[in-house]
DNA sequence: CATGGACATATTGTATGCAAAAATGGTCGC
DNA sequence: GCGACCATTTTTGCATACAATATGTCCATG
């Protein structure tokens, strides 16, 4: 196993080590279902146990880790059904960010949402996934910021951290890759035009789709595998 | 202060502590915005620092604790705009959870669902407010249920508690009563037909018109403050 | 009287020790 | 060869000790 990445601040001990956790189960370098060792990770991280077992604790309560009684903790498994049904909720809550984005978004953000899109054009041109979902991400969050209701945008990443992998680091066909960037397109005009029906009815269709492919793509490999 | 209320489960002393202090933030006994003095709550609840600190690390998790940097933890303040805001983000829950709840209910859920609409015309009639409520909110968590879809049980019971008091202790004017027991009548009614986009949309508004009776209840007492 | 600074106290944050529970491994019996 | 059982090791959970930070108090000074 590697040595500590990057030294943590000292301060806040245990709020930098649930960042940094955090971080290493969305990027998959802790994957689902993976036992958290807490002599291992005070080592790789370089602290003692309280700090790493209060972070625990603390990602526990964001969903993100599952406390095992006297057998510690690992990351939060998440089966076909738990990543269909947090879509699904997902959607519910972007229908309602662009219902509200509508009405309160500034000439700044929009202006920033349309950059965006550019971009994103730009890597869905070149065929550059990754930058496309760095794009893609930074509209739908723009969009959920505009919506200017603080516990919209805290729901909303709780849960989008959750299936952060499954949503921003999934394959696409490039159907669905036209489709959705066709979506995009719509969403921008429809913000632009401040129809809030609109763009909340897109964006959770947009959102729905989005389940959609991942589900298949989840059914297919369960599949395959069986 | 007083002493120990219940002797707790001394196994998984951290989630028993965490679901004490749950009940008591909800409750109102810690009230919102009061500090969380570590040897008071010690021996309050008589356990060591460890179990204590990791509950609040969890609680902090879910929101209802907010923590300061080497200045511990409080009870999470809501102002004004955080109840509207957290009101909104539920509205849209629980729309989601009639619309889903519509094709989902069962028999048995729907039967209970009606027991408890009696229960509460009569609570209603009696004008036994606690009792409307509990009737009240066991009717919005079994919808809820019928939904069969975990994460927006989750995350409703998650935004649920924070507002709790707020919601379930509230006063209603006796017209915004007979009103609120209206729609539950309505309520039922698209429940038992089916009818998930008109449920959708009677919860959104039900749960709305709640938001707007509570804000205009803060606003006149801040107003009567000022 | 207000203000600021130094000291004392209280509180929080991290590390470590100890006990209990779970995992591991090896041996025996079948 | 396989599985059950027991001893050993590992791991977790709670308590406590120690260090760092914040808070409160008192007095001196303007």
């Amino acid at each position: 196993m590697s040595e500590v990445v990057t030294p943590l601040d000292r301060s806040a001990l245990h709020a930098a080590v649930a960042a940094r956790l955090r971080s290493m189960i969305v990027e998959g370098e802790l994957a689902p279902g993976m036992r958290l060792n807490e002599r291992v990770l005070c080592e790789k991280l370089d602290v003692s146990r309280t700090p790493l077992r209060e972070a625990f604790k603390r990602l526990a309560g964001e969903g993100l880790v599952v406390l095992l009684p006297n057998r510690g903790a690992e990351v939060a498994r998440m089966d076909r059904a738990d990543i269909e049904a947090t879509f699904t909720v997902i959607a519910a809550l972007e229908g309602l960010a662009g219902e509200l984005a509508a009405t309160h978004v500034t000439a700044a953000e929009l202006a920033e949402i349309r950059a965006l899109q550019f971009e994103m054009l730009a890597s869905h041109a070149r065929r550059d996934l990754p930058g496309y979902f760095r794009a893609n991400m930074r509209i739908h969050a723009l969009i959920c910021a505009a919506a200017r209701n603080p516990v919209l945008v805290e729901t909303f990443e709780r849960l989008n951290t959750r299936i952060f992998a499954t949503r921003y680091r999934s394959n696409l066909t490039p159907e669905r890759w036209d489709q959705a960037v066709a979506e995009h397109a719509e969403m921008l005009r429809l913000l632009e035009a401040r129809d809030g029906a609109g763009l909340k009815a897109l964006m959770r269709r947009h959102v729905e789709n989005k389940r959609a492919t991942i589900v298949a793509a989840l059914q297919a490999r369960q599949d395959r595998a069986a």
